[in-house]
DNA sequence: TGCGGCGGCGCC
DNA sequence: AAAGGGCGCCGCCGCA
């Protein structure tokens, strides 16, 4: 029987953890430990150690022969221990691959990554202990006026209380979940040694812009502020102004700015909103200026230079611990924080011109739309480190090919039948649906196919700057659906099989390439979806609602006071398409990546379809051809799968 | 002052 | 009956 000892650490520090990451918090010097509980899963005793006290010989020996050590949030306790239990106090050295992640458990189990939120989901026997996030605030950060840590000994001794609670609120949790699978645990651990690894930035870029940036946002503000009035001071008031503009606008406008949300009219001054009412010539020149300024001043993508700037270790200039495994629940697709990889504009500079508008504003020279220009510089800011450069693989059209194929219909082959000739698929597109024009064949073939209509195309086509009447896109619409009935009879399957599956307990359902099956037992009856590598997805509490399948939507949880029944989700057939789309690419590259790592690749980062490496110069050329046919070599569950990818070079972060 | 809700935005 | 969904972050605002 394999021995589990759960740990949790209670640490002081001047960093703020929040806002500088696990990595630069474990690593200063002003982080210290409190306390740590463990927990010996199997027989349930527990220890609470105090920082300084003798480590009990019998908590040296379950460390000892423990086959893994589980924390939540794993990584942050994995840092403590290493940085500080280990060298410090004379924990025994705990090897890497035995650290596993009950957060990560409970995300893989389609749950809140949150211990509270993930309690709360399950109804396990726990409340929310806000004295626990008080004490922690006391006793964990330094106090702000004084700059001493509190030591009073009865907060302490609470706050002890509440660290060994935690470690058996996990055991309790995780008694309810599914067990990470061999590979999940293997893909967690390949994450940890990329997140080690770590990324580097270029703080001086990061700073220049972060300078330049508060200094342009003054001056909106400024300007703002002087056509209102000083009603509003700053861009981002954009509610404040919808106030103004609901009397104010000309009458004939103000349907630009209202929209429709679940029946509910409301304002906005959305970017659609502000570009229409910009286009229109009834728009007052005073409102005009002032919709301007704000259409300028969309910062929130510029904040990311001082998110880099925090979370970048300070001796470095790497941010570390940027990704999570199976950060979406329900797709487990890598998400990635602080650093945020997996949403940078792609409207970039290049190498070459980012050089010159970094020499620009060293200069203290002014910037052409210089908010847009500093957004342009996100993704350049991520640079391999001096005597590297980036290669950078990308899968072609991964979705496109991978819904076909799981449909496992002659239909779909005749899919993958146009990208193993090589030719275009938006074309082709097209063609099938008697028309001639490529842009629209490619916003068809992104958008429509996961059950959406006119909504999902409309959305899709807004991004390629393509303008269609709904009308004539209902005829898209019909058109897409006529030429692929493959992909129209195989949603209706996976909501057919969903249902069987739910129906009947315990027997497995398949459904193209995947299988379905419900475990009653498992979180109040949880539907598993199981992709052709065997990866489990899941759809917890789904139970039968009017004539369909319906189950927690984890992502979003009611409100802390009410006692509403959590949100819930039908799993129509799109819904449940995309999902397994999503999911089995998500396994691709989460075997690219094992196989990578594994190889000796030096992978730094990776977004969904795409992985970036920071290779040594003398060694781009075979890695480029490399990391090539890694990416086109189908894995042995996916031979008939074809993939396509073309790496290049990059001497920053680009698109 | 800190927290959570909400609107908004970015990407795959 | 029809349906685009998966994320994370920023900033404002109201509440305690």
């Amino acid at each position: 029987m394999p021995i589990t000892v759960g740990l949790d650490f209670e640490t002081k520090s001047r960093i703020d953890l929040k806002t500088r990451g696990a990595d630069v918090y474990a690593s200063d010097p002003s982080t210290d430990i409190l306390m740590c509980s463990f927990i010996n899963k199997d027989n349930g005793q527990q220890w609470l150690w105090n920082a300084g006290e003798k480590i009990p010989a019998d908590l040296v020996m379950a460390l000892n022969l423990a086959d893994e050590v589980e924390a939540h949030n794993a990584r942050f306790d994995q840092l403590i221990y290493e940085y500080i239990a280990a060298p410090d106090y004379g924990f025994p050295l705990i090897p890497a691959e035995k650290w596993v992640c009950t957060a990560a458990q409970c995300r893989v189990n389609a749950l809140p990554s949150s211990l509270d939120k993930a309690t709360r989901a399950t109804n396990a026997r726990h409340k929310k202990d806000n004295a626990g996030s008080a004490l922690i605030r006391k006793l964990c950060v330094p106090d702000k006026k004084t700059g001493e840590f509190n030591t009073d000994p009865a907060l302490h001794e609470r706050l002890g209380k509440y660290c060994l609670q935690d470690s058996v609120a996990m055991v309790a949790l995780t008694s309810l979940l599914r067990e990470m699978s061999e590979i999940d645990k293997r893909d967690w651990q390949v994450n940890e040694r990329i997140n080690d690894r770590g990324i580097k930035v270029d703080i001086e870029l990061a700073k220049l812009a972060q300078d330049y940036a508060a200094m342009e946002k003054e001056a909106l503000g400024a300007a703002l502020s002087t056509l209102t009035g000083g009603r509003i001071t700053k861009v981002t008031q954009t509610l404040k102004y919808l106030e103004v503009l609901k009397t104010e606008l000309p009458k004939k406008l103000l349907p630009l700015i209202t929209k429709t949300v679940d029946g509910e009219t409301k304002y906005t001054l959305d970017k659609a909103a502000r570009s229409q009412l910009l286009n229109s010539p009834d728009l007052p020149a005073h409102q005009r200026h002032i919709i301007d300024l704000i259409d300028q001043g969309g910062m929130s993508s510029v904040s990311k230079f001082t998110a880099m700037i925090n979370r970048a270790d300070p001796d470095t200039d790497r941010v570390h611990g940027a990704f999570t495994f199976w950060g979406a629940g329900q797709t487990g697709r890598y998400t990635s924080q602080g650093l945020q990889l997996h949403n940078m504009k792609r409207d970039c500079f290049d190498a070459t011109e980012a050089k010159k508008v970094i020499a620009a504003m060293r200069a203290g020279l002014g910037l052409d739309d210089p908010i847009n220009s500093l957004g342009k510089l996100l993704r350049p800011a991520i640079i391999p480190a001096k005597g590297h450069k980036f290669v950078v693989g990308d899968w072609s059209a991964i979705e496109a090919r991978v819904l076909p194929w799981l449909s496992d219909s002659d239909g779909g082959r005749e899919v993958l039948e146009v990208f193993i000739n090589g030719d275009d698929i938006y074309v082709i597109t097209a063609e099938s649906m008697d028309m001639d024009d490529r842009q629209i064949g490619k916003v068809a073939n992104l958008s429509l196919g996961f059950g959406g209509g006119v909504g999902a195309f409309q959305a899709m086509a807004k991004n390629y700057g393509l303008t269609l009447d709904d009308d004539v896109v209902q005829g898209v619409v019909n058109a897409w659906r006529d030429a692929n009935p493959w992909a129209g009879k195989f949603w209706r399957e996976l909501e057919r099989a969903a249902l069987k599956a739910v129906r009947n307990p315990q027997t497995v359902v398949p459904a193209g390439r995947v299988k379905y099956i419900y475990i009653p037992k498992i979180l109040g009856g949880t539907l598993m979806c199981i992709l052709p590598n065997d990866t489990v997805i899941q759809y917890p509490y789904a139970r039968i609602e009017k004539g369909g399948v319906t189950a927690m939507k984890a992502s979003v949880q009611p409100k802390a006071d009410s006692t509403d029944e959590w949100p819930r989700k039908s799993l129509w057939g799109g819904f449940l398409a995309e999902n397994i789309t999503q999911a089995t690419a998500a396994c691709l590259l989460k075997e690219l990546l094992a196989d990578m790592v594994a190889d000796d690749f030096p992978v730094v980062g990776h977004c969904h379809d795409e992985v970036i490496l920071e290779v040594l110069d003398s060694e781009i050329e075979d890695t480029l051809l490399n990391c090539q046919q890694y990416m086109e070599q189908s894995p042995a569950w996916c031979e008939d799968l074809p993939l396509k990818a073309v790496p290049e070079i990059f001497e920053r972060y680009g698109k």
